[in-house]
DNA sequence: AATATGCTCAACCGCAGGATT
DNA sequence: GAATCCTGCGGTTGAGCATAT
C-alpha cells in the first residue's frame, strides 16, 4: 500500500499561481507565519491549494529575500566548485548563494552550467595531449581531472603559479561545504606565506585534513601526493593535536619551499 | 506566416527521514 | 517500537516563450 496523498487532488487548484493567490499567501504569511504546519495553512489562508504547493511558492518565489534574474560568474563558480565536491545537493549549494533557492540553482545547473562544464571538459581533453608518464611526480591525476576540469586555462595557470593567484578567484576544491557553511582552504600562496601547512592523515581511509581548521579535502590529498613532504608520526592520543577518538595520527608538514618545484611540474599539463 | 524545435523555469511528484502520537 | 504526520529534498515534467526552418 502506498502513502496516502498529502491532499485531495480533486479539491485543490494546481498549475501556475495567479497574482491574487500570491497576494493571499503573502499577506497571510506576513501576518501569521506558517504556524508550523504547511498542510493546514491553505485552509486557514483561504486558498484552494495543497500545502506543499504553498510552501514551494513561498520558498521559491514570494519570500522577500529571493534574488531573481541571471546568475553572476561568481555564483557560477561557486556552484561548479560545490557540485564538484558534493554533487547535486542543491539545498546546500543554494545555502551558500545569497537569495538563491535550491530550485533556482538546480534549474540553472540543468540548463546552463552542465553544458558549460561538458564543453570545458571536451576542450581540456582535446588540448591536453600528455600522458602521465611525462609527469615527474605522483600527483593524483584522476582526482585532479575530476575536480578541476571546469577551469579555463587562466584559472588553471593561476592555481599552479602562486605568483598569479587572484585572491578573489574561486578555485574548485579551494572551498569546502561543511554543515551548510562554506570554508576556504589555504591556497598555494597562503601556504608559501605561512611557510608550512600542517596536514593530518587518517590512517584508515587516507583522508587528509588541514590540521588547524579541521577540514578534510581531496585538495589536501592532492597536495600531499603531489609534493615532497616531511612526515612525522604523532601518537593518536597526543592531547596537543588530536582528540582521543580521532584516527588522524600522522602529521604532514608541507614545506612551502617545495611548491616552486611542483609548479614547474604542473606547467607540463597547461594548455 | 506557419510549423518545428529548443530552452527556461515554475510546479509537481515521490521518497527519505525526523518528529510526534 | 510502530504508525502516522509533516517537511525538505532532488528528479522530472510541461507550459510558455524564443528561435530556426
Amino acid at each position: 500500500m502506498g502513502r496516502a496523498p498529502c491532499c485531495d487532488k480533486s479539491k485543490v487548484k494546481r498549475g501556475p499561481w495567479s497574482p491574487e493567490e500570491d497576494n493571499t499567501l503573502k499577506n497571510y504569511l506576513e501576518k501569521n507565519g506558517t504556524g508550523g504546519n504547511w498542510i493546514a495553512l491553505p485552509q486557514k489562508a483561504g486558498l484552494r491549494r495543497c500545502g506543499k504547493s504553498c510552501r514551494l511558492r513561498w520558498l521559491n518565489y514570494l519570500r522577500p529575500d529571493i534574488k531573481h534574474g541571471g546568475f553572476t560568474e561568481e555564483e557560477d563558480n561557486i556552484i561548479l566548485t560545490l557540485y564538484g565536491q558534493i554533487g547535486s545537493r542543491w539545498s546546500v549549494i543554494a545555502a551558500n548563494l545569497q537569495g538563491r533557492t535550491d530550485n533556482d540553482v538546480k534549474n540553472h545547473w540543468n540548463t546552463k552550467l552542465k553544458k558549460k562544464l561538458m564543453a570545458a571538459e571536451n576542450n581540456n581533453l582535446s588540448s591536453c595531449s600528455y600522458n602521465s608518464s611525462d609527469l615527474n611526480h605522483n600527483f593524483s591525476i584522476n582526482s585532479f581531472s575530476r575536480n578541476y576540469s571546469n577551469m579555463d586555462s587562466n584559472t588553471f595557470t593561476s592555481l599552479m603559479d602562486p605568483n598569479l593567484i587572484n585572491p578573489n578567484l574561486v578555485i574548485p576544491e579551494m572551498l569546502v561545504a561543511e554543515s551548510d557553511q562554506l570554508f576556504s582552504l589555504q591556497s598555494l600562496m597562503e601556504i608559501q606565506e605561512n611557510g608550512t601547512i600542517q596536514l593530518a592523515q587518517d590512517q584508515e581511509d587516507g583522508y587528509i585534513m588541514d590540521f588547524n581548521s579541521g577540514i578534510s579535502s581531496s585538495y589536501y590529498y592532492d597536495l600531499v601526493n603531489g609534493f615532497d613532504f616531511q612526515e612525522k608520526f604523532i601518537g593518536a592520543d597526543d592531547p596537543n593535536y588530536f582528540s582521543s577518538s580521532s584516527n588522524y595520527s600522522t602529521l604532514v608538514q608541507l614545506q612551502a619551499n617545495n611548491i616552486p618545484h611542483i609548479d614547474q611540474t604542473f606547467r607540463g599539463v597547461e594548455k
